[in-house]
DNA sequence: CCTACCGATCGGTAGG
DNA sequence: CCTACCGATCGGTAGG
């Protein structure tokens, strides 16, 4: 028998993960209680144990989305053939692209991963670390290629990681620059530091 | 009478705050109970209460010991006759070294300050937004004396706070770099993506 | 600084 | 999906 297509094929599941990632990004994890979810969503917080097994599955779930997210991108420019600078320029673009329009639970990921159980904890720290290293990878063949300045390439995916993640403050202070415009700043002004 | 001086001339009051930065950072505001802190000092969960008025009350002691510090800093460099290009890079290595040797503290105080309640919230924020302004005047002046490029004021400071605060990643990888060249490569990375 | 304790709230379950 | 409820833990106080 066919799975029933509910309507958009969003699960009940699915909405309180979303409404949850909002409130986790406002309050934090610890900080949200279940009976606020659940009255965000109209029911008492007993029923929301129907669609989910508890509080720490939902920050399970909304770490991991957002750790495949990533890596799954990474992949994809991996088996590319473009220059260095293209390659981390997409990456960068990528990262802005994903705090724009992935925000509450982008930002839930950064801030909360602390409050995950084990063997969660350890296992999206291995993803982050793995990511990372394959980022700095690609700054040492750019330095190779003569494409950048002779930099510490750890440095500077700590310094591109951080520039980018700070979009959650420019949320904070819903200016009205384009978006466009704002990427654009933004990777020139790490790229053209980067760049001989 | 003169005032007893104890050892170190630190108070109890000054203690519990020390500790209770390190475990604010550690598992956050909401996530760390009284009692937890409590037993890092080998005392009662109610012998605090002689001490500090309410769990709250330690919030608002670290958030704004942090933002007087940069805010007094800031001042002193604003009084400098210096390029605009020198200001910044003093500005740079501060927040670096602040993020480097008073880490629990910045930490919480960058993180948790969304747990403050009214009208330290308030207060907090207008701060913060008074400091980010002032930060974005030198760049614009900057830009006028013609020692930067033409970039967005906004997304200038946006970029060079958020890549010092990256630092944070750091302090987790403890990597052995040395914090000279750590410092230098970041002061790079920033101001040669806005020079011209 | 401790013992003893308070009311409130937490995540979660039983049963329908 | 709800009512009713559980044991645990929370921040904090009284009194010494």
């Amino acid at each position: 028998m066919a799975k029933i297509i509910t309507a958009k094929n969003v699960t009940k599941k699915e909405v309180i993960t979303q409404h949850a990632a909002v409130l986790f990004r406002q309050k934090g994890f610890a900080g949200t209680s279940m009976r606020e979810l659940a009255e965000k969503l109209g029911i008492e917080a007993s029923s929301l144990y129907n669609h989910i097994g508890s509080k720490s599955e939902i920050l399970q779930t909304i770490c991991f989305a957002v750790a495949n997210e990533y890596n799954s991108q990474l992949e994809k420019t991996e088996s590319s053939s473009e220059k260095v600078a293209v390659v981390i320029e997409n990456i960068i673009r990528f990262h802005i692209h994903m705090m724009l329009h992935r925000f509450d639970e982008v930002f839930v990921a950064n801030h909360e991963w602390k409050q995950l159980q084990e063997p969660f904890l350890s296992n999206f720290l291995l993803q982050r670390k793995s990511y990372e290293a394959k980022l700095i990878a690609l700054i040492k063949k750019g330095i190779q290629t003569k494409e950048f300045v002779n930099i510490n390439p750890h440095v500077a995916v700590l310094t591109i990681l951080s520039a980018v993640r700070g979009l959650e403050f420019w949320q904070r202070h819903k200016k009205n620059l384009e978006q466009k415009s704002l990427e654009q700043d933004i990777v020139y002004h790490l790229l053209n530091g980067l760049k001989k």
